[in-house]
DNA sequence: AAACGCGTGTGACCCCAGTCACCCCGCGCC
DNA sequence: GGCGCGGGGTGACTGGGGTCACACGCGTTT
């Protein structure tokens, strides 16, 4: 019996060729199934071990990439070593497209979280897919837009919040993304530092602040939102 | 004589029709003439006085705006008054797009830092003109691409530079943008404080040391930067 | 079991930068 | 003239949170 990575009651989702998988993120569901099923004969895909650094900060970018298994994250690392993670990416997520519109050498690293298996889009396929299809730079557009708003209200949050505040924050908007008030994939205290831009001792400390006022519980490593109405408040302390 | 209103060598520019000045902005100077001309009579011109609030954060978004005269700012405002500046837009510069595009609420004020003229652009006529045309699409998606690389930098900045440090990468940044040694216009150290998520009084003292070291001169109220180098060099200290 | 590694808990110390309180200056206006 | 106002300068005090140093629990490897 294969052993479960990740325990819990989480259903194993169905092995998916990678034509299904493709139709199923935003960025290309608009398009008709020939046209994905087209798409993906030409892109390639790898999987990245844990660590593993997927992209650096500078290199010249062509390659789009789509995440189909694990988590990745985007990080700015300082010369000292200190890092600030800009963004953590799960299953159906992309990065490196920044790149691919403007030319531009990449503006962070990405950094294999687990084990992660990612679909690879060249510049030249993409570019035309674009071209021909106006609802892929549609659906660019909404995310960027997105990402773009995520990245100011961060800018705020750093800026008009202090740290409780702002883990509070973190910890609503993940569950947020997997809708319930779990927060299914393990979440380190030093990873929330680097997100929120704090030393991992001080994220512990309020952390067991927040458990001693039953805002959330956690079982073995796994956060669960208990007071979603305080940890709000909190957020909002001075914003 | 007309009174000159920023004093200096500045040649002021000709008046220019709409049309024509449309036609320099980047989002639509990759269209002919004759769309450009078409386009510059379904809009609306509105001006602004300074201090007033163009739109509001949570607003509905129905328009884009286009930034013909003056100078505008995007605030983050907390509920005790302070504010985070994140960014602040010039002549041929605009903001609005992102509700255009994703329907969502604004996600800040923008605000008039001084007498401003703002060409104004609704909702369907813009869709059109993206979905007609395609360039435009594509200058969209590299100006989200060039925000969404400066916000990260910014978060990069707030979280692994001190004060100094970010004092001295707006300063570059601010100059970059007018081409030379010179900020043409105006920054106030209050400004620069909402800009960099610090004090007044904590900027105040960073630029004095910075003029005493002689890295910037300031004469009234304009900034110039003077060692270059020892300006970047701090910018990176700790990034 | 011993030896790791990794994530976490917690105390002690200290410094950057926010806050408060005042000051000055230059400018436009009643 | 006097006054308000916006911008700037400076000192004194304070505190949030960074850093350092150790300790502990737990699962995995040898």
């Amino acid at each position: 019996m294969p052993r479960r990575l990740l325990g819990g009651a989480a259903p194993i989702p169905a092995p998916m060729s990678t034509a299904d998988f493709l139709a199923t993120v935003p960025l290309f569901k608009s398009l008709a199934p020939a046209e994905v099923a087209a798409f993906s004969q030409i892109v390639r895909e790898k999987s990245y071990p844990k660590g593993s650094v997927i992209l650096f900060e500078d290199d010249p970018g062509d390659a789009l990439f789509v995440v189909r298994s694990g988590r990745v994250k985007v990080v700015l690392v300082a010369e000292d070593g200190r890092e600030v993670i800009l963004g953590i990416l799960g299953v159906g997520e992309h990065f490196g497209e920044l790149s691919l519109i403007d030319d531009q050498p990449r503006s962070a690293h990405v950094v294999a979280m687990e084990e992660s298996g990612l679909i690879v889009l060249r510049r030249d396929d993409f570019r035309r897919r674009v071209e021909e299809n106006p609802a892929v730079a549609w659906a660019l557009l909404l995310e960027l837009s997105r990402r773009l708003r995520r990245a100011d209200e961060k800018i705020g949050s750093l800026v008009l919040l202090d740290v409780p505040g702002r883990i509070a924050r973190v910890l609503l908007d993940t569950a947020a993304e997997t809708g319930g008030d779990d927060i299914e994939k393990p979440l380190t205290h030093q990873t929330i530092a680097h997100v929120i831009g704090a030393s991992r001792e001080t994220v512990s400390r309020a952390m067991r602040e927040f458990v001693e006022s039953g805002w959330i519980t956690t079982v073995k490593r796994k956060i669960r939102i208990a007071d979603r109405a305080a940890l709000e408040k909190r957020s909002q302390q001075r914003l």
